[in-house]
Formats: structure tokens, C-alpha cells, sequence
DNA sequence: GCTTGACCTGTGTCTTAGGCACAGGTCTAA
DNA sequence: TTAGACCTGTGCCTAAGACACAGGTCAAGC
């Protein structure tokens, strides 16, 4: 199987393939023309590495999945240590997101009702300057 | 005023000067002993990127609308404009943590009563190539 | 004047997870 | 054999700074 091949049929890009590919966390034999040949095991390890992508892991916590469990051993207890990181990290990021969302969405409305000023020598933008926050009481 | 005198003054870190300095953003003279020194102008102006910054502006819109002010034009239409596509992408954004959030938790609680699993030839590791979303009905 | 040490400087490299450009190779049809 | 379509690997680019590092600056002490 070709890059392009593998991709299309997990749904992923070619770039996607060759970058796992780079990493290490795929490991294609190499064909007679110099083209990367991937094999059936690169197929499920790929389906792999795509699900967890898609649970929230990062790369680089694949790679520590793989080795551990290429080394024989179970990667259950790694799995559930390393979401539970992913998990606090992306709720922090979510409350950041909900916070800025709420800023942002004030921001427009407020600015809709105010006039367009010129910049002068110590403001640039008096919409930005001058904004203020609505507490939520 | 020195890049970190500038920095620590409004409460952020040399870097990120540097970083603006870097862009254009900020134009230090240049001191006798090749440091950059920042003149109160440029106080105002770091003032107000971090603003802008912080309301969820990319510094390329902020040079944009710094721009736009230099040239004695008002910013606010832009301004406008600028805040309108962030937002649209920021809940875009907010939309898919929201949804990651919900699946790593589903997961991170339906591991927990399940038991850890060696790898096989075609299974790195069970609960991950197991999982199984629990749809909201 | 000289030295020590603390602090500061600019520059360059690194980060994530791929996307994109590009020069060249491969393969099929004519 | 040649044209054209498609594919390949390599290398550079992204956002917004963080970090490392070699060297410069400055005040205190001798």
C-alpha cells in the first residue's frame, strides 16, 4: 500500500500518513522504487492512532502507547493516566474559550451602538481602549 | 525604558515585547549601547495590543488595525469586522471542546471499570479501539 | 583601574500537527 | 516513445510566544 492509498481508505491525508510516518509512530518497508510500502499491521496501527487523535490525545502520547505496548506490556494504565491529564487540560481550556466567548459576544454588541472615532495621539481604537466588561451579577 | 523595565510595567513577559518589536508592532529607538528603548508612545501602544490581545484579536489583526490608525483613518469599522470573524471561529472552536470535553470524560468513566488488556497483533489497546461513544438521546 | 557577579540583551531555535510547494519519479494510454 | 496525470519524499511554513545561550552592561568592592 502507497501513502496516498493508506490515507484515502482511513479517511486522512497522505501529509497526515507521512507525518506518523516521520515520527516513527508507522514503520512502512521500503519498495523498489524508493516508495514507502505499507503493510496490513500499519493499516490497524494507523486505525489506532486516528481513534485516539480523536479522544483527545496528542501525538506524542501515542508514541508513548505504542512503545509500552509494543515492549509486550498492557498500555491500560498509561491510556487512563494520560486522558486524565488531556482531560483537566482541555476543561481549563474550555472555561479560557467560555470566558473569551462571553467577552468577544459583549464586545460586539456593546460596539454596535457606538460611533467611529479617529485615532489620536494616545488611543488607537476607543472601542478596544474603552472597553468594559459587564459583570455578571 | 528597557524591554524588561516596558514588560514588567504591564505585566507581561520580555518575550513577548521582543515578539511585537519583532513584528513591528512596537518601534524602539535605539539606545548608545545597542539596547531598545522604549519611549511612552510605545507604552501606550503595548497597552493596547494586550488589550486587544486579550479580547481575542490575532496580533496579525492588530497590526492591521494599528496600521489602519497610522494612516489617521478610523479603525473601528475594521475593528468591527475583525471581532465578527474571531468570535464565528471562536465558537466554532468552543463547539468542538465542548464536544471533546464530553467524549473524554464518557471515556475517562468507562475505563475506569474496565480491566486492562495485554496488546495482540491487530489491538494496541482495548479501551481506546473499544470505545464507545454513549449517545446523548 | 580592575574584577566579580547579577542582571540584562538580541538572536536563533523550538514548540503542535500537520499543510503546502516543488522538483522530480512512476505509470498508463496513445 | 512520449505525453500527461498522478504520485513521491523532502523541506519549509504556520501562531504566539518560550527558552537557551553567548556575550554585554552596570554597580559594588578591592
Amino acid at each position: 500500500m502507497k501513502v496516498t492509498e493508506l490515507a484515502k481508505s482511513l479517511g486522512t491525508t497522505a501529509d497526515t500518513v507521512r507525518y506518523y510516518t516521520r515520527l516513527g509512530l508507522l514503520k512502512p518497508a521500503k519498495s523498489v522504487n524508493g516508495y514507502k510500502s505499507y503493510s496490513n499491521k500499519e493499516v490497524s496501527r494507523l486505525k489506532f492512532i486516528l481513534s485516539a487523535r480523536n479522544l483527545g490525545f496528542a501525538v506524542a502520547d501515542i508514541k508513548q502507547i505504542l512503545n509500552e505496548s509494543e515492549d509486550g506490556k498492557s498500555a491500560c494504565p498509561l491510556v487512563r493516566s494520560l486522558i486524565k491529564e488531556r482531560l483537566e487540560e482541555t476543561e481549563k481550556q474550555f472555561q479560557a474559550m467560555l470566558a473569551l466567548r462571553g467577552k468577544m459576544s459583549s464586545a460586539l454588541s456593546q460596539w454596535e451602538e457606538m460611533e467611529d472615532k479617529a485615532p489620536t495621539a494616545n488611543m488607537v481604537c476607543h472601542l478596544i481602549e474603552n472597553f468594559e466588561q459587564i459583570k455578571k451579577a
